[in-house]
DNA sequence: ATGAAAGCGCTAACAA
DNA sequence: TTGTTAGCGCTTTCAT
């Protein structure tokens, strides 16, 4: 039994109101309501317009769950991000929050929600609502990949576009990044050129791909000094490392800012100077180095435009169309180093 | 007429499960089910574990639109961020992930699913369904505060803690890390302080009270050049345009970090030495300040235990119980400057 | 252009 | 410990 409905004028807040009370008030049906309130051409627009009204007026406030089920959907893209508090996440800065951004802009106005996880806990089961999942950052979530693919729902990936050819991926063209660097290292006329950064992720390694490829048409082998994390005490290690026994390095092409940053204070410590002895490229066009002294030079990437791309596709695969994977373009920005 | 239901061994992927199918293969009811799923200790252990195990083996997906609308709440919890693409955002660099990190972590743990939202577009009806709202950054949502009051809808604010009474608002203590930079500038014996930062938005007028009232002590009054924005350029302008009228400035303490980068910029063009002839402190201690050269001293606050407290509380409003606004604690970071 | 009937999948309340 | 009944609020048929 309903309990009794209480308009507004009884001072009484009354939580939840119904299209069917609303249909009371203004004397028609309730699937009428329900069609005005989506604007649905089959309604008399005199009859939508006081419906609209009504519903402003008492605070009307639509039950997404009765429609969800109804139509069984969610109209919830989950996006599943790496947030662990460490340092050595690959998602750290800026760009996650720009991904995100873009995402979400596209996605709720587009009639989606954004759900937000993590996947630390058992939060599989938020996800498994979702009419979607968007996965930010691959390498973390190689299994979260299959389990997700293994309940057939739709899935883009943001990372190495060339990879997996399984399902739909939207990365920036990391390989290009990387022969842009190397372009202009040539240009410069360096012929001692270093890559940092750890090619077990897929990112780096197409990067490193671009790098090496152009290089080696001119018969340069870059240096690849190991690198285990993506710190800026990681990059300075490794370049210390690697001094000690290549001394002549010209050219340093690093997998991230952070990365980049670290190089260029161990350079300066072994008393090179940068740019005039050692180029320095570094890679996501960060605050960080754009702000660094000397400011670094950089591979930039739109993270914006990447998070919208990734909502487009993830909708498309939503409505039962096809989708494919995509590189996004990608640009070097040259500062002091 | 429900359409005939096909388990998995017949081959052909049956999209939606429900409890009563699973009922009818387990020899139950579907209350059964229900409860077992959820743990209920009313069911049998036996039963529930059988119960599990057939769920699992079938891959039975749990419809969290029939639950919300059969109890009547979303289980969701809306965030929202200021994510418009521009650099005069206060909500840049990697704390607002962070603060959602430990909002996700926390929320996702106690069963509830995170709604990311912007309020860019038509977002609204997307918040509305929420349980309950975490606004992060006051300071560009003024209005969306109001709204959302206006719901009545549980609701915790991420910003500075004084100004508004009529909420639940959780930020870190502002006024402490303002005093804790004034201490650390007397401690060093200096008495012409700056202070940089738009005392418009809410947090910075915090960390300038605290900073002014610990100087004043011992009369001192700081200057406070106008700051339009929180950039670097404009830390590095004002400072620029302070320098010409007073020369004398020993000491500079800046509302964020990115601000005290510029501020260093433009005293180094002055031939300044920081921190020789003077002191500058930052606030949010983020990566950016750390890695700079020279490394930024900064006042800390951690992001995501605050992301955890915001999270808190908004689950203990929607639970009807009182929640109280909260300060969290706040450290100064010491390095070159 | 509007309405009546039915049911999406789940769980509280009340039996048994 | 398990089951029956009923209904959350919405929208897709299929009428009118």
């Amino acid at each position: 039994m309903r309990p009794p409905k209480t308009g507004p004028a009884d001072g009484r807040k009354s939580d939840s109101l119904t299209m069917a009370d609303l249909a009371k008030v203004a004397g028609v049906s309730a699937i009428t309501v329900s069609r005005a309130l989506r604007d649905s051409p089959l309604v008399n627009p005199e009859t939508r317009a006081r419906i609209a009204e009504i519903a402003r007026q008492y605070g009307y406030a639509f039950n997404v769950s009765a429609r969800n089920l109804r139509l069984r959907r969610s109209m919830t893209v989950a996006v599943v991000v790496e947030m662990k508090p460490t340092l050595e996440r690959q998602m750290s800065g800026p760009y996650p929050l720009d991904l995100l951004g873009g995402i979400t802009q596209e996605l709720t106005s587009s009639g989606y929600s954004v759900l937000l996880t993590s996947l630390q806990g058992g939060a599989l089961s938020h996800v498994q609502a979702a009419d979607g999942v968007i996965l930010l950052g691959q390498g973390a979530h190689e299994d979260a990949m299959h389990e997700v693919q293994g309940w057939g729902r739709p899935m883009v990936v943001w990372g190495a576009v060339s990879r997996h050819e399984s399902h739909v991926v939207v990365g920036s063209d990391n390989r290009r990044g990387g022969a842009l660097a190397a372009e202009r290292f040539l240009a410069l006329g360096r012929s001692r050129p270093v890559f940092l950064g750890d090619p077990a992720h897929a990112e780096f390694a197409e990067r490193l791909e671009g790098f090496a490829g152009t290089l080696s048409k001119y018969g340069i082998t870059p240096f690849t000094p190991m690198v285990s994390s993506f710190t800026v005490t990681a990059g300075a290690e490794a370049v210390h490392a690697l001094l000690a026994q290549h001394p002549q390095i010209d050219a340093l092409f690093a997998a991230s800012d952070l990365l980049a940053i670290g190089a260029i204070r161990a350079l300066i410590e072994h008393g090179r100077r940068v740019p005039d002895d050692v180029s320095v490229i570094g890679y996501d066009d960060t605050p960080l180095g754009a702000t660094y002294v000397p400011p670094l030079s950089s591979v930039h990437q739109n993270f914006i435009d990447a998070g919208v791309l990734l909502a487009r596709k993830i909708r498309t695969l939503i409505e039962g169309q096809p989708a494919t994977s995509e590189t996004l373009p990608t640009h070097l920005v040259l500062r002091a180093t």
